[in-house]
This record gives structure tokens, C-alpha cells and sequence, in this order.
DNA sequence: AATAATTGCTTGTACATACAAATATAAATG
DNA sequence: CATTTATATTTGTATGTACAAGCAATTATT
């Protein structure tokens, strides 16, 4: 009885999903010296250099204090720098932070190939959609 | 290109997801007074008086050490009691942890009611059980 | 029975994320 | 142009969860 009100309740298995797969990524980043959330957003730095702090934590979806405190520690390691212009934050990435990419490409696929193994690719690229969208649902609608 | 990476990455979708689906539990649970996660602690108890600690951890896949901060603040709240026997701590519910079953009760139905709206029952339901395979899936194979 | 190994729990510490309030800059309105 | 409002960021603080190391109690081995 409890155990279906566990396994029915999606604020519990969105949670669980969400333990399990941040310790297998954190797993994968750890060559790269990074949080998996630092990676991408290293990454996102790559496409779009000088991107904005906001819309940073727009394509991460994460708050502007979460996207700070991030910023911050990627400054202090050296990887980033950031540009004041007007109210805007404005984020590069330094030479040593560009010197990453490749390593940080390489944790991305081991850490796809991995739960594709378990699931199979069709399936965890398919669930993985399905959650993105489902996301946008309950949260675009209030 | 960079949001393909971010939609076809179960872990930043499955993250995503659990930060809304979190906000909207807390916000359901609020009126009880309790994180969504204790709540469902109570529950627990509520369904085996005198459940051990261990066990409780297993249902709710947190670590031991989760389960002893967690239980210690319901114990503080008046809302638990432990004894110990042998090497296990026996958990059961106090008469005012016991009143609260009602409120509980509802705030996991609003709770279910809200993303189901959002969702479509049929769909709110598969997803979760869905994510629940999954989540054993890459958990148990090693 | 004495020692070793296992098991369950706790404690110290750390990390990711968030909210609320504060700050700083820009835009809009009178 | 002065004042209000909106926007982007930062700071202080809080919460949930976990790991690693330690402690305590039980079980196994010799």
C-alpha cells in the first residue's frame, strides 16, 4: 500500500531518478574536476561566448543565485571570466577553461553511454525528451 | 546545439524535474508544517508501527545517515519515538505525529491531483511508475 | 569464550540549490 | 529631468541529501 503510494507519487520517483543520476554523472565528470552543472555550463559557454549570466540560467534552468554562486567558482578556478556591461554579467571562457572541452566532450559521451547501456539508447534518449517536455508542462502552465 | 545536449541528457532533465516536481510538493505539503520527504516518512510509520530505521531508508532509497537527521527532526517535532532494540532503532509514531495522518493524506492527493491536471492522469501515473523502473534499472545492475 | 567481521546507526562535514532581501543599473512615466 | 518601476545580480541564510569515519551491537570463527 505505501509502496504504491511511492512509486505512484511523482514528486518521490522524479527525486529518486534525480539521486541516482547526479551520483552516475557525478561518476563520469570526475575526471574533468568538475560538477556535472559546472560541465554544462562550460559548455554553454563554448556555443556562445560572452553569453549573458541570465540567460545562462535560463538555458540551465537554474536561479540567478544558483548561477553566481556557479560563475564564481569557475572564476576562482580560473576557467571563466566575467565582463560587467550595464546591469547584463557577461560570461567567457579563459584559455585554461577552453583547454577543457575536449575532456569535458569525452565525460558528456561516457556518461550518455552509460545509462543508454542500462537502457537501451533509444529509450534513454526517448525518456530523457519525455522528462524535458514534461518539465516544461508543469511548469509553463500556472 | 547546446540544448540538444541539455533535452538529451537524462541527468540535467532528470534534475529539472525534480526541482519542479519538489517546489510543487512543498508547496502542497506546506500546510502540514513538513517537507514533502518527511511526510512521506510518516506514512511510512504510519502503515508499520514500530518500522526500524533500515527499512525505512530502503522504501524511501535515502542513506542511512539522511534517515538519522531526518527522523531526529520529527523526533524534536514531537511527532516520532524511537526505541532501540539490539543493533535496529524502532520507529513509531507519537499521538501527535498519529494526527496528522488526515492532513497528509490530503496534501498527497492535492499534490497528485495538481501535476495530474497538468499531465493527464493516465500519463501522470505511467511516468511515475515509469521512472521508478528506470531508477531500479540503473540502480541494481552494476 | 575470545577475537574478528559484519551490520546498523550517528556525527562531522560538504555540496547543490533555493528564497528573501539588498544592491545596482536601466527604462519608463509624470 | 526627477521619480518611480523594472531588471540583473549578489549576499545572507536555509534545506535536503550524501560521504567518510566512527561507534555500538550482533554474529561468526577459531
Amino acid at each position: 500500500m505505501l509502496n504504491n503510494y511511492l512509486q505512484e507519487c511523482l514528486y518521490f520517483t522524479a527525486n529518486r531518478l534525480s539521486r541516482v543520476m547526479t551520483k552516475m554523472a557525478e561518476d563520469e565528470f570526475a575526471v574533468s574536476g568538475l560538477s556535472p552543472t559546472s560541465a554544462f555550463l562550460l559548455m554553454a559557454v563554448y556555443e556562445k561566448d560572452g553569453i549573458s549570466q541570465k540567460e545562462l540560467g535560463e538555458l540551465l534552468h537554474l536561479q540567478p543565485s544558483t548561477m553566481t554562486r556557479l560563475i564564481e567558482k569557475l572564476i576562482i578556478k580560473g576557467l571563466l571570466t566575467s565582463r560587467i556591461d550595464g546591469r547584463l554579467s557577461l560570461i567567457s571562457a579563459t584559455e585554461k577553461g577552453k583547454a577543457l572541452e575536449g575532456t569535458i566532450h569525452e565525460c558528456w559521451m561516457s556518461l550518455r553511454k552509460r545509462y543508454t547501456t542500462l537502457l537501451g539508447e533509444k529509450e534513454g534518449d526517448e525518456l530523457s525528451l519525455h522528462l524535458f517536455t514534461v518539465s516544461d508542462r508543469l511548469e509553463n502552465k500556472e
